[in-house]
RNA sequence: GGAGAGUUGUCCGAGUGGUUGAAGGAGCACGCCUGGAAAGUGUGUAUACUCGAAAGGGUAUCGAGGGUUCGAAUCCCUCACUCUCCGCCA
């Protein structure tokens, strides 16, 4: 969520940003600095009665004190009126401060100055390739059909336990997974991420806290008798371990990885989209979260890419990175680079990962501020901030499954890149 | 699931209707003291919003939300969480 102070300050900048993505309801700005107006004339009357009522009371009771019953009564009908005359603006008051929340959610976060504008995924901007796809063998499969030759996944017992989308993995395939989790965490954890395994289920505080509620409420499964929600992603956990809290500066940057299963309605979704393994109802993922000062929180981005990065390269497969463009990003990131993997019998791109700058969207929403420790005479009130918070995915298991299994099939086996050969404890499936 | 007890500031802990944003202690920060440190000593030590050029005010917050009252951390209701006992159970 934006803040309106900022929105105040610069609504022209504020509109201008809004319309790289190409946001349309722009006279919600006018509208939300209007509505705050408002909300202050409305706040600042109805606290001055208050105070005025507040110090009438602690006269009652002085005087109730002192036994002067007389006076005392008299004050209580003036606070009487007073409470009554209080009543209509503090009604008001708060309609007003409803409609101004209500219409700052729908505001988007601003994308960084060095989003490229554009409306569809056509327009992101490659910002590298690496690897090299692999030139298959003339009776080379799709990983739906190696899976069955191989009998890693079956999709038919999925769909009688569950329905589509929850397949089960089997022998080689379930090891695989367990391998590929195994060594991804391991990847975080080197590079100073802390593991977590948090719940899979959260409350709607969370939801709303990381951007999912009101915004993407039909994407998730819900259990309405809990109130709760299954996890799209578990940066949503993840982010509101710290919900509400003022953590020390000295204590950043926060980074946070974990493996959960993830959850995801995909209403809306049919056809050669969520053949095999390429769109899933549950699957796997191992996040990375950081939560970060505000002003290294681009260069900490780029780390990020660079680590994603990296390990697609240890898996020897063909990638690329786009630069999403302002049309294409999600509502609460300001910079977004996506990862693609190549799966060379679907001959498709697969998108495996998005990593993303925040900034101060979720944690504002969330309260999740640092103490600045350096200015102990700054002023009070200064001294605390919002942080950033940024996450991307390394990695999540199905698309990566399906472009090793279609990239390294040959006539007889699967190979397994060098890297997961300890994991897995084998050099091949077959 | 049943019965009971509890939830106060960074922490411990007082507080059952009236200058209580909250005693006291610890911690922390800054100052004094010291050759240096410890001890001692003084001051300060929440967050959000808001008024103000500033100094400095105001409003709200004692698990969350609602109610009673002129006035609530204190009384009532609902919910969440923690602990103890019983039941059930991987």
């Amino acid at each position: 969520m934006l803040q309106v102070a900022f929105i105040r300050n610069n609504p022209g900048l504020v509109k201008e940003r809004l319309a790289i993505r190409y946001f349309e309801e722009l006279s919600l700005v006018d509208s939300i600095i209007a509505l705050d107006d408002e909300r202050k004339k409305l706040q600042f009357e109805f606290e001055e009665t208050q105070s005025k009522i507040n110090s009438a009371s602690k006269e009652i009771g002085q005087l109730m004190a002192k036994g002067e019953k007389v006076a005392a009564e008299k004050n209580k009908e003036h606070v009487t009126a007073l409470k009554l005359s209080i009543q209509p603006i503090n009604i008001k008051l708060a309609e007003t401060e409803k409609m101004l929340h209500d219409e700052l959610i729908q505001l988007p976060n601003l994308p960084h100055t060095s989003v490229p504008a554009g409306k569809t995924p056509e327009e992101n901007v490659i910002v590298r390739e690496g690897g090299n796809k692999p030139k298959l063998f003339s009776g080379a499969i799709a990983h739906w059909d190696l899976a069955k030759k191989y009998d890693l996944i079956n999709f038919e017992s999925g769909n009688k336990i569950t329905g589509s989308g929850f397949p089960v993995y089997k022998n080689k395939g379930a090891k695989l997974q367990r391998a590929l989790i195994q060594y991804f965490l391991d990847y975080n954890t080197a590079a100073g991420y802390t593991e977590y395994q948090p719940p899979l289920m959260v409350n709607e505080a969370s939801a709303y806290g990381t951007g999912q509620l009101p915004d993407k409420e039909g994407q998730m499964y819900n259990i309405p008798v809990d109130g709760f929600y299954m996890i799209p992603t578990s940066e949503v956990p993840l982010t509101n371990i710290y919900r509400n809290d003022i953590v020390k500066e000295n204590d950043l940057p926060i980074k946070m990885t974990a493996y959960t299963p993830c959850f995801r309605r995909e209403s809306g979704s049919y056809g050669k989209d969520v053949r095999g393994l390429n769109r899933l109802h549950q699957f796997d993922k191992v996040e990375i979260v950081q939560l970060v000062h505000p002003e290294i929180s681009y260069g900490v981005l780029e780390e990020m890419v660079a680590h994603v990065e990296k390990l697609l390269q240890s898996l020897e497969l063909p990638y690329r990175i786009l630069k999403l463009c302002g049309g294409d990003m999600g509502f609460t990131s300001a910079l977004t680079y996506d990862f693609e993997v190549y799966s060379a019998a679907q001959q498709k791109w697969l998108e495996v990962s998005s990593v993303s700058n925040f900034e101060s969207f979720q944690t504002h929403r969330m309260k999740i501020r640092f103490k600045d420790t350096n200015g102990k005479t700054l002023p009070a009130g200064r001294q605390v901030q919002l942080l950033h918070s940024l996450n991307g995915s390394s990695l999540p298991l199905p698309r990566i499954v399906a472009a090793l299994l279609e990239n390294n099939q040959t006539e007889k086996n699967i190979k397994l890149p060098k890297v997961l050969h300890k994991y897995f404890g084998e050099k091949v499936i077959d």
